[in-house]
DNA sequence: TGTGCGCCTTGACGCAGATCAACTCTGTTT
DNA sequence: AAACAGAGTTGATCTGCGTCAAGGCGCACA
């Protein structure tokens, strides 16, 4: 399991996730830095990319696909607890292991830094620092806001509860106005019900059910056509309007 | 529901927390100005300090006693999603209201810092903020950790992992090499399905079992004695040598 | 000395979701 | 074209926990 070549260090300026990563408040002279630091690694749909407890010598930010961090008791038991999308950081400053496994669950792109020189750079730039902390603290409510999704909400309402996550992010609007949305499901059955704290069986016959009342349409296994967003968000049992459109 | 009158500002080099807090690591001069935006609050048991989306003019460590961050659904269901202990940091610089209702559970004192000031100095001086973001990565672990409790374990496992957090950072050990630990539980058994995510019948029911199994002995309805901390940690599902005596 | 009120315990019963198992569909290998 | 594997669906049955209900214990207050 070791990744992919490594691929031809892109220019950050021409970056997509530029904007939105670690790196985003940075100056020109501290992306300088952080090139020289930096290095990008490719994974296939499947590679572990870390065991918990495995050495990490680099963090990084995913550039393209998505990972999820998940934790295993002893007798198999899984929960997801994070899920990678681009732009999202991986790995913990002054930590030297992997607190979770780490897959790819599509072809995936990382940008990463070694590990030393990037807590230098924490310790004597600012910029780094104040938006990987900014980006903690919004971890921490994704976390938190999936509590309440694991400790009290039905396996319906956990299923919307995803999906709106989805289409929250990957959404493919229909014309303006309309409360259409289309996305594709990033996720097996099994990787959903890890997530979700379910069996896969129970994510399938819930699918089903939404499917049987027209909440969702299916084109396939992966593609879901909501064909009213506030629909979905009431089946979730989150507060209406949840904010979706801003 | 207004807090009590102010108390005197203590000085900060005789503060309990001095060492723990996001003030840890602070020079003596970031110590000064921290003492002129700072003020104390106290609280009584079962006092609400914010609910979920109030304005908050600051930020708070806490000084003593415990306090809990939780959500509420429309219909009801509660979920708590944090545990507040002494040291531990209150509210989200940058943001300007309470994500989360905020409850004394036992009477409080907190350590408040005037919010625009606050925000200032994490701009002007590193220390601060780097223990802040140390702080919220710790915080993050242990959401995550939740999750798995949440999300993959029996009633059984989340009560005795909820009495080894407990007794991991209230205990009172026995004689060396004993493997005795006291507590005593802060939190009402209503408090304690919140944070679990069950019903408080489940969670009495399953406190009786262990009880019953002499896994843990009862001294009124609060106090708990563990007469073998090894038998509760395997109980909670956890790796075994779980770390409690590091 | 009662009466009421939190907080907790215990019992009876029902149901949502887990478990076990069979089967479908799609794409790949040979 | 047959054989196979991985992902998903669906059905039958079981069970852990929720729900509803009754009652106990300790404490404040009249």
């Amino acid at each position: 399991m070791t990744p992919s070549p490594d691929l031809v260090n892109q220019d950050c300026s021409d970056c997509p996730i530029r904007h939105r990563a670690v790196c985003a408040r940075c100056e020109p002279d501290e992306l300088t830095r952080l090139e020289e630091m930096k290095f990008y690694r490719s994974y296939q749909a499947g590679q572990t990319i870390a065991w918990a407890g495995d050495q990490m010598d680099f963090v990084a930010s995913v550039v393209s696909g998505a990972a999820t961090l998940s934790q295993t008791m002893e007798d198999g038991r899984r929960q997801m607890v994070g899920l990678l999308l681009p732009s999202d950081f991986v790995g913990r400053p002054g930590r030297s292991g992997a607190s979770y496994d780490v897959v790819a669950v599509t072809d995936l792109v990382m940008c990463c830094f070694r590990k030393k020189p990037f807590e230098h750079m924490m310790l004597t730039t600012p910029h780094v620092a104040e938006r990987l902390l900014e980006m903690t603290l919004d971890e921490l409510d994704a976390a938190r806001e999936w509590m309440l999704v694991l400790g009290r909400k039905t396996a319906r309402e956990k299923i919307a509860s995803l999906m709106s996550i989805f289409a929250r992010r990957d959404a493919v609007m229909g014309p303006k106005h309309s409360r259409t949305v289309q996305f594709d499901l990033p996720l097996t059955r099994e990787a959903m019900a890890d997530y979700l704290g379910l069996t896969l069986e129970t994510v399938s016959r819930q699918i089903s059910a939404l499917k049987r009342e027209k909440v969702i349409v299916l084109q396939g296994k992966r593609s879901v056509l909501v064909p009213d967003i506030d629909v979905l968000l009431e089946q979730a049992g989150d507060d209406s309007d949840g904010g979706l459109l801003i």
